[in-house]
RNA sequence: GCCGGGGUGGCCGAACGGCUCAGGCGGCUGCCUGCAGAGCAGCUAUAUGUGGGUUCAACUCCCACCCCCGGCUCCA
């Protein structure tokens, strides 16, 4: 039994379709996800991906299946636009701040992965740089030049797209229309020397003037890789010759995933991956524009800074489906929020009312099966979080318990904290002593004083509440 | 220019041929409360860019137009 839970069903970008998700080893899921460049901080929008392959990951093992997540961290290779001067993202990064490129990575590397952290994002279980995998890369494209796919010209061994028969399938279209386009469109200088403009380097020469903080000896010269050529070599190291899942921001199909693709079939014959996924972007409303003037980028930092729950920002995410745009406003983050405090609260209350029997009524299995159909669509997390609020104001056929435990189990998806309310930590001695006096004061009816203490315990932090059971206090959210 | 994706109530967003066109946020009313908060109950909104067409039936399919966003070798 590979999957014993259920039937999963993803977009396939390759066949534009949903299909049934088959693993190649039964219960086993390999999936390789395209990580950070590590020269400044991922912004929101990064992470919204991120976020995304987090869900698929989490509804893979959802359905008892064991995930091997791999990512890579791109710390050289990625070319400023500006080809006069042949700088890579790294080094701007470390001229900027005078730093080498190796601290820059590293910085950018711990702070990535604490915003994810932050995020509830599970770290993957092979993080690998580039730069640590050069020889491996090197004898790759030495592969592909036995093969007779290569070519060098003044700047760089290039791979020619024109000797792969179906080059550029994931974008629908061919090789002819996809260099006809491009001629069309093209923002930034080709090198005219290149034979076709779909081509794309596999290993950059180091300028002849200048030495780079960066580069390797190799048999073609010294310089370093090209672009795409890490993903296809480490996902190869790591997964296999052919694996289940790649993904991917959607900007990704045209270029970077194509090249690939191409790249790994030119050497293998085999097909990468079965399947390819794409998370859209998230964009900004009218009041806002965000990164492309690099320095105005909301980051997860920016978002706590704002006095967000980082985790307002996973909720939002989740209201919207991955194959979707989702328009980032500070008011949907708020209302976001908003609800996901809702959420807790609800959850809170479940857990202080727990019923001590355990039994569980058909109501139960019926809401798990019908979570596990939603997000086994597709990835449908708007449509779980709608069935989760029915779920809570589910009237009687569930026990507290039951709901508990159900959300609990819907949690392990979602990863919003939902229970961060229930097991809060004891409160300090003066709190509680403040709190017998403002008791003793409202048995008193002295609502001054009372209202004076509760003040007072607002200002450390903690909010009161008066139900019905007595009085109630949380540590206030942030 | 070419390619791709869109335009759904005050906001964010599901649905994508029919079952009341989710859900959240916001707003309102009531219950509860000393007050507040939380919760509960209910309400809210002429909602599907415009004009045609197909159909017994369209947000959903087709055509045209308008507008928006993204990509086109830096970009999740």
């Amino acid at each position: 039994m590979g999957n014993p839970k259920g039937e999963i069903y993803l977009f396939n970008t390759l066949t534009r379709r949903k299909e049934r998700f088959v693993p190649i080893e039964k219960g086993k899921v390999r999936m390789y996800c395209c990580g950070p460049t590590v020269y400044w901080y991922a912004h929101i929008g990064n992470f919204r991906t991120y976020i995304f392959e987090d869900v698929l990951r989490r509804v893979l093992e959802f359905n008892g299946l064991e995930v091997k997540h791999v990512m890579n961290i791109t710390d050289v290779g990625h070319l400023t636009s500006d080809a006069d001067t042949g700088e890579d993202k790294m080094e701007v990064g470390a001229k900027r701040e005078r730093k080498t490129v190796w601290e820059i990575a590293d910085f950018y590397t711990g702070k990535f992965f604490e915003d994810a952290e932050r995020l509830n994002i599970l770290k993957p279980t092979i993080v690998c740089r580039a730069t640590d995998h050069i020889s491996d890369m090197i004898s790759f494209i030495k592969k592909l030049e036995e093969r007779g796919y290569t070519y060098i010209i003044d700047d760089g061994v290039y791979f020619d797209t024109s000797k792969l028969k179906n080059y550029g399938k994931l974008t629908e279209m061919d090789f002819e229309k996809l260099n006809e386009n491009l001629k069309a469109g093209a923002r930034v200088e080709f090198n005219p020397n290149k034979r076709n403009v779909t081509d794309f380097c596999l290993w950059r020469f180091s300028p002849r003037d200048r030495k780079r903080q960066m580069e390797w000896e190799s048999p073609w010269g010294v310089g370093f890789p090209g672009w795409h050529i890490e993903c296809t070599v480490m996902g190869m190291k790591y997964l296999g010759e052919n694996f289940d899942i790649h993904c991917g921001g959607i900007d990704h199909i045209p270029i970077h995933h194509t090249n690939e693709i191409a790249q790994a079939e030119a050497v293998t014959g085999k097909p990468l991956a079965n399947y390819w996924l794409h998370g859209a972007f998230l964009v900004f409303g009218k009041s806002m524009k965000m990164a492309k003037s690099a320095g105005e980028i909301i980051t997860v930092q920016t978002l706590v800074d704002e006095g967000f729950d980082p985790l307002a920002f996973r909720y939002l995410c989740l209201t919207a489906h991955y194959r979707s745009e989702l328009v980032f406003t500070w008011e949907s983050l708020k209302s976001a929020q908003n609800a996901l405090f809702t959420l807790r609260e609800h959850v809170r209350n479940l857990a202080e009312n727990l019923e001590s029997e355990k039994s569980r009524s058909p109501k139960f299995e019926e809401y798990h099966e019908k979570f596990l159909k939603i997000i086994n669509d597709d990835l449908n997390m708007p449509k779980a979080l709608a069935l989760t609020w029915t779920l809570v104001r589910e009237e009687k056929t569930l026990t507290n318990r039951e709901k508990y435990d159900l959300l609990m189990e819907f949690d392990k998806v979602f990863a919003l904290d939902l229970a961060r309310y229930v097991q809060m930590e004891r409160l300090p001695p003066e709190a509680e002593e403040l709190i017998r006096r403002r008791e003793e004061a409202r048995k008193a009816k002295d609502w001054a004083t009372a209202d004076k203490i509760r003040e007072q315990l607002k200002a450390m932090g903690i909010i009161l509440e008066d139900t019905p059971q007595g009085v109630r206090w949380r540590i206030e959210k942030r």
